[in-house]
DNA sequence: TTGTATGCGTTATCAC
DNA sequence: GTGATAACGCATACAA
């Protein structure tokens, strides 16, 4: 381990100051050009990285994003970080993983967000599926901490925001099934207090009476999040007459379907013969059901990538790396870009959801698909 | 957001000087004891956190730990870094997240290596299932990086090590299935490249030929690791003569395990009553499998809760934090701690794994478990 | 355009 | 025991 080179080294080694070196390094264009070239040769040749630690103690950067994460066992999650992951992998900024785990009572979620902004490790945060916690992060948004949501509990508020349409989503959803010639279809409801799940019933609701369609209030059916609500939902419906059952169930995310087929299978009632089954989310699994499942694809990767590309153009617009592990060329100086995020207009960010098409609703596709 | 206090706000309030609550801060015992509990008081009141870049510039640890980790879908990770994670809450330190993504060629992993290196961000690094970056890292340990691995892919060596013993455990495993009266095991081996796959399979010989038993070279089946590879040796099992199949089948991990049961519901064999089936690392998901999997369960949870511990005793074994929130309290200098991880002998430590009975294999738990 | 000097918040090495 | 004071590596206001 040789000892570390500091811009000093690199401030003899060209002939200049060391403040010139910092200038090349911050993209300066005060410098001259020729100058700056040959600091530049110099830095790339001897691979001089610049000590982060130095960096943020004179008032820089962190280069540190803090990412609020509920626990990685949500089926979203390891595809979001990917997002983030990859995203991070081509900027000079590094991941603080902040993981809350929402079963600890003692050590609630504000805690860990205390600790996250007292310690002033991280120059902005990713916060994930933040729950109760969005109030506060909201607070402290307003008084200039570079923030970013990925949350589909709650109405977006003021804070940049990424995610989908749930209810065109839904309506999209809605009108295949209508598509394939369904008239009675089921929706089995998230919690009434989740943002997602209302504008996936409201998705629903809207491409029925679009069809001029009112469902039976039978076909409306409050379920929950896990596959036990699903089965729930299921039994209930089963336990009706053959007659009165639906043609269709599209539940409001992918883990109460896996409840549905679940029950489904056990009691011999075949998908998609018997009955046609969606879900919503496309969680890793889905594909993976028997049989697979049709379900409205979320772009976790994207999102978690775009959160990260909106975050750092918030803390900082020429965060790009040039080579991959150099250090950043020249760039805007700090004092013209833009100040600070929460003077600007808050950005949502909606990204595309796709339907995934799989055998539980398309008997054609039974032999084919993933 | 107020101004943030510094060292020097609690010296003048305290008037004392600076260095004197420096000493304070750092359990130096040379302080006064009436003076340290003057100043501890204060810093408590004023709920005082230093400042981590600064305390890092300064000669110090940066307060941080490098988390190398493998895509976060692997069943594994969610509950090794749950375990980091909250091992970590309690002290003042934190992760850093490096997400290493194994599709990706271009970006390979040494490169993820270097830039966890050079930028020298982190004080210690603890790497899950390295695969090809272990020699890389063994390297850097010997050259002073503190380093603690999670890896059953290679035979441990000289660098500190948090698992388990694969042998002992299928050993364990098998001896079950001898007890339950099994005769005729078969056994779906991993990949013969992994360190953990040879063990296991050791393990089940080991507890077969202590029960005079010579299993048919028809029961010993090279596998893989993932479902599709436990399918294609269920099929090629369930191909012979009804009379030859073996009366259980151990299978090297939980994941080949769910190939087997795919494949024999989708043929109408019937678990346990036709055969039996156990796995091993109790993923998330085997405890909700039709039929529930009997397997052996590996402490994830507790392995990255143990490395993390051991990390930061080789970095600096005073981490702990006293109250939550605060400052660590008194503690000793930081000149009699332990100097240097690699000087020691190198740990190894062991988790004890336990078997999880389950209706895969057991008629009487069909209705019980979960 | 470039160099000099100062500050960032802490630890550590001296003296006293 | 305690207090100055010099690093630590960089950014930046101010000079030149």
């Amino acid at each position: 381990m040789q000892k570390k080179l500091t811009i000093q080294d690199i401030a003899r080694l060209a002939g200049v100051s060391k403040a010139t070196v910092s200038r090349v390094l911050n993209g300066n264009p005060s410098v001259d050009g020729e100058l700056q070239a040959r600091v530049m040769r110099i830095v790339q040749e001897h691979g001089f990285v610049p000590n982060i630690t130095a960096i943020s103690l004179a008032g820089g950067q962190t280069h540190l994003i803090g990412v609020l994460a509920p626990p990685l066992v949500w089926p979203a999650l390891p595809e979001i970080i990917r997002g983030v992951a990859e995203y991070i992998e081509n900027t000079t900024y590094e991941i603080v993983l902040y993981s809350i785990n929402f079963a600890n009572v003692e050590l609630n979620h504000s805690d860990v967000l205390n600790r996250v902004l007292t310690l002033r490790l991280v120059s902005g945060l990713l916060a994930i599926f933040p729950g109760e916690v969005t109030a506060h992060l909201t607070k402290h948004y307003q008084h200039g901490l570079p923030l970013v949501l990925i949350n589909d509990q709650e109405e977006p508020g003021h804070i940049p925001w990424v995610g989908i349409d749930n209810r065109a989503s839904a309506n999209a959803a809605t009108r295949y099934l209508l598509e394939q010639g369904h008239q009675r279809i089921a929706h089995i409801r998230g919690p009434q207090q989740f943002y997602w799940a209302n504008e996936r019933f409201a998705g629903y609701q809207q491409a029925m009476q679009e069809a001029g369609i009112t469902p039976e209030p039978e076909l409306l059916i409050q379920g929950g999040f896990e596959p036990l609500h699903g089965r729930q939902c299921a039994e209930h419906i089963f336990s009706r007459e053959r007659a009165d059952w639906p043609s269709a169930i599209f539940a409001a995310n992918d883990q109460m379907a896996y409840g549905i087929l679940e029950y489904a299978e056990q009691q011999g009632i075949r998908i998609p013969e018997d009955i046609t089954v969606i879900g919503f989310d496309d969680n890793i699994l889905s594909a993976h059901m028997r049989p697979p499942l049709t379900t409205v694809r979320q772009p976790f990767y994207e999102m978690g990538h775009k959160a990260t590309e909106l975050l750092l153009n918030m803390i900082d617009p020429d965060h790009h790396m040039g080579e991959k592990g150099t250090v950043k060329g020249p760039t805007r100086p700090r004092s013209e870009q833009t100040p600070l995020a929460s003077q600007e207009a808050p950005v949502h960010l909606q990204l595309p959801t796709s339907l995934v098409i799989r055998a539980s609703s398309d008997k054609a596709a039974i032999s084919l698909n993933t």
